[in-house]
DNA sequence: CTGTTAGCGCTTTCAA
DNA sequence: TTGAAAGCGCTAACAG
């Protein structure tokens, strides 16, 4: 592959000439600049980012760490950022968390070594998690969703809690009163928080919520759909479920179908997340819908800003999810 | 950040010591090589990726374009090809061809300007790639699934043309005669394949394909539920229709429900994907499973094979696809 | 067993 | 308007 040096050599200039007409970053003579751009051209030459880099000791690559790439959700996420970033000069390098710790810390490695400008961290919630971040090394980090206890970074979240709200609200406006609540493992914070606003509606509204009323399982469609079978195997069935997200809920969906229930008629569903296949589901999914697009954008503009400014202390910005009402709810019978 | 000079000097060493106790390559004195490592430790000393690259001319890095890395098909594609490539020291760099032309062309400069090892190409199949493609200098390149003209590169295929078929056999061993194919845009060679194959198949059993029997749309679901309602509205509907991804197919399913028409009782319903929401679709969807972890594992292989290796004549491997027979078929009325 | 040194390909002063 | 040269952080001869 073509250098500079060889560039100029052809061009009968000097090396920092080619380099200046590269960059644009001093007055060059139009002919010279057009011999060189015209050598430039017929040598194919590409200048070499990594020597750039490392005079410059910027990467124009941000590393993003997800707890799983091929969850819908995670998927979408990570397309809007990969857009913004893109639109800013920014390359993306996707790293999945899951596959345990071994492989976390080895990533967080290999991104300082890579020496990323900075990273966008979907924190999966996972108590190694903590441990291993806090070796970065001072690169700007913008989490998403969830705030790792110590680290002082930027934050975007998403107002789970409330989303949580929310749903069950519908839930209840709607008159439902059996309602039950479907969620991922209960260690997990972004269930947890999601939990946390369904019960909070619950209260306000003055509805008792056994136990059995909430179930944890993997997060995941068999999950929901374990969930689903294990709550309408109860005596008392309720008329009403919040699932604490999509995946979840459309495994729900195929369970409450496989045992000749019928959605919404005998059982409301919402979900969370609304991933694309929630729009299509049978019936169509309500569901709670964070602004995936929203997140990414400002994720990464925070992120930027920060490669590019001086230190600021952390800032955090909550953004609201909205309801979005399809088929799957609608009054008890 | 800590150099290794700095590292050399607290250590009271050379810098070239310092470096053969990082990669082991040369003996070292017990004594110096913990002294070393002691301060490399107390520095917080993380070696630069950047300067290795510019000396040995490779960067770990290979770039991976697809269409859409939202589409559960390829999220779930990359999520493999992630976790392959990570197993052998490789990051990915994740690009979206979807956005036109003009950013595909500005992916391929940046990833060629990054000094990658390799890539991975899921092509599109889009006419305007070709000629982008041509531009690369000389980087190892694996194509996924198709092969891009004069693209002098390896190739991993997965049997769409027979998955086609397969599918479709499936369908007239159950009975079917009236059956119907809903497909992507026309020009998509991934859709085109898949259809040839259900060509072939109603060929081979004698039976007619009439011209409104193939729909095309937009591959989506949405693309799907568009398909569906028209043929549905058919005065003579099909009793089987084989949709060339799972997408459409679920956005068909949704499209069935709410026209009350019931799968498979009235229709049966084959899909191609295999994406993880199939197995939870109402009713979970029979479809046709390519080997995504395993074209990724061998894509992988292929690729950081040749970026170590010599030149090679392109190696071609075509995998075969599975059928997986779920709920959504049964034999006709 | 260890150190010196010449680059890798580029940017950017400093001089002319 | 242009060129020479230092140096970014590292590897790997080459020389002790």
């Amino acid at each position: 592959m073509a250098t500079m040096k060889q560039v100029a050599e052809r061009a009968g200039v000097s090396i920092s000439t080619v380099s200046h007409v590269i960059n644009n970053t001093r007055v060059v003579s139009n002919d010279v600049r057009q011999r060189v751009l015209g050598i430039i051209d017929e040598m194919r030459y590409i200048p070499s980012a990594v020597a750039r880099s490392l005079k410059n000791d910027k990467t124009h690559t941000i590393g993003v760490l997800v707890p799983n790439s091929s969850n819908p959700y995670f998927a979408e996420l990570i397309r809007w950022i990969e857009d913004a970033a893109f639109e800013l000069g920014y390359n993306i390098i996707l790293c999945n968390a899951h596959g345990g710790a071994r492989k976390q810390a080895a990533y967080l490695r290999l991104l300082m070594e890579k020496r990323i400008d900075g990273m966008v961290l979907v924190a999966s919630g996972a108590d190694d998690e903590q441990d291993l971040l806090l070796r970065h090394q001072a690169v700007p980090i913008v989490q998403l969703e969830r705030a790792l206890p110590g680290l002082d970074a930027d934050l975007v979240l998403a107002g789970q809690e409330e989303g949580g709200y929310q749903a069950t609200r519908h839930l209840v406006e709607l008159g439902h009163r059996e309602i039950a609540c479907v969620s991922g493992p209960a260690d997990l914070p972004r269930t947890r928080e999601r939990v946390g606003g369904f019960l909070r509606a619950m209260a306000e509204a003055g509805l008792a919520v056994a136990p059995d009323r909430i179930v944890h399982e993997e997060f995941t469609s068999a999950g929901g759909h374990a969930a689903f079978t294990r709550l309408l195997g109860q005596t008392q069935r309720p008329t009403a479920v919040f699932v604490t997200s999509d995946l979840m809920a459309l495994g729900g969906l195929c369970a409450a179908g496989a045992a000749g229930v019928r959605v919404p008629a005998q059982l409301s569903v919402v979900g969370y997340d609304d991933i694309a296949g929630a729009g299509y589901a049978l019936p169509p999914l309500t569901t709670v819908a964070p602004p995936k697009r929203d997140m990414a954008n400002l994720a990464i503009e925070l992120l930027i800003d920060r490669i590019r400014g001086q230190y600021a202390p952390p800032r955090s910005t909550a953004l609201a999810s909205t309801l979005v009402v399809r088929a799957s709810t609608a009054p008890p019978q």
